[in-house]
DNA sequence: AGAAAACGTAGTATTTTACTATGAATTTGG
DNA sequence: CCAAATTCATAGTAAAATACTACGTTTTCT
């Protein structure tokens, strides 16, 4: 029960990318060597990202991404929507040879059904923009702390 | 992004064994039945419960399972996280090359840390007693009306 | 022209999932 | 006391998902 490696990913390359893009469009090269991601991988992931238009694209010599749409009206669901294909923590099915199972409705309906609710109500009021200030927050405050 | 069959099965299982426990001992059998689910596979589910002291058991024939303690006591949260093994959407590394990554920690704290805790706070105060109550209430609504 | 980038698709090793199979140990009813 | 019913334990395995890698094409800037 794990968010994928596209998710993931995906998410982090989205911060950097809002984080890093000052007006102009930034390389994937760019992004997966601060991210540390293989570029093969985060290009797959990007072409998803496109398809939804969540970022756009040029191409050629000097291209790469920027972000579709201003950062905070990105939100969080629609990018693990997206990547993760349905970002649902289970859809059972609730019927039992064209009968429905009291056990599995009530299931669903107190279990999964509410953490789906629960998850998405927050990715839903959480956009990029509330992740690009916390970066800078953490910024401002970690470089001198936290080294191991 | 999906919880496993492990999870899903044990939770209806379980609901099962307290809606269908009365006073005494359930066989895997006849869950099994019930739940339309391979008798293997459920044993090694309830492997997994017995250990983790959510149910207990009585051998040999007219054996069987029960609750280790009533329902009302048996938090959906702890049978999740037994069966799926910490059931947290992801626990990322924060660190990179020694030091902490600015971006992965604000994916972290704003997303994956805050999605762990709304499902936690609500299956933590969500009980099989619930789960059994709502199966009775739907048992008395629902058998007239669903046919397909 | 050549380099830098996005774009597209296919292959692949590893891991996880969801079982099945088999047999031993234990208890009870006949 | 024996046979059936049950829990208990472990191993194997087919299929799917995951997390990539590889390779080539297209586009655009300099």
């Amino acid at each position: 029960m794990k968010v994928s490696t596209k998710g993931r990913y995906g998410l982090r390359a989205l911060v950097d990318l809002a984080v890093n893009s000052t007006g102009t469009h930034v390389s994937l090269v760019s992004i997966a060597q601060r991210q540390k991601i293989s570029l093969n991988y985060l290009e797959q992931v990007f072409a998803t990202l496109r398809k939804a238009k969540i970022v756009k694209s040029v191409k050629g010599a000097q291209g790469g991404y920027s972000l579709a749409k201003p950062a905070s009206q990105i939100k969080v669901a629609d990018v693990l929507n997206i990547l993760e294909g349905e970002f649902c923590i289970v859809d059972e099915d609730v019927f039992d040879e064209d009968q429905i199972d009291a056990v599995r409705l009530a299931v669903k309906t107190l279990v999964w059904d509410q953490i789906n609710k629960k998850v998405n109500e927050y990715l839903m009021n959480t956009t990029l923009d509330d992740l690009a200030k916390e970066y800078e927050r953490l910024n401002g405050e970690l470089p001198d702390l936290y080294y191991i």
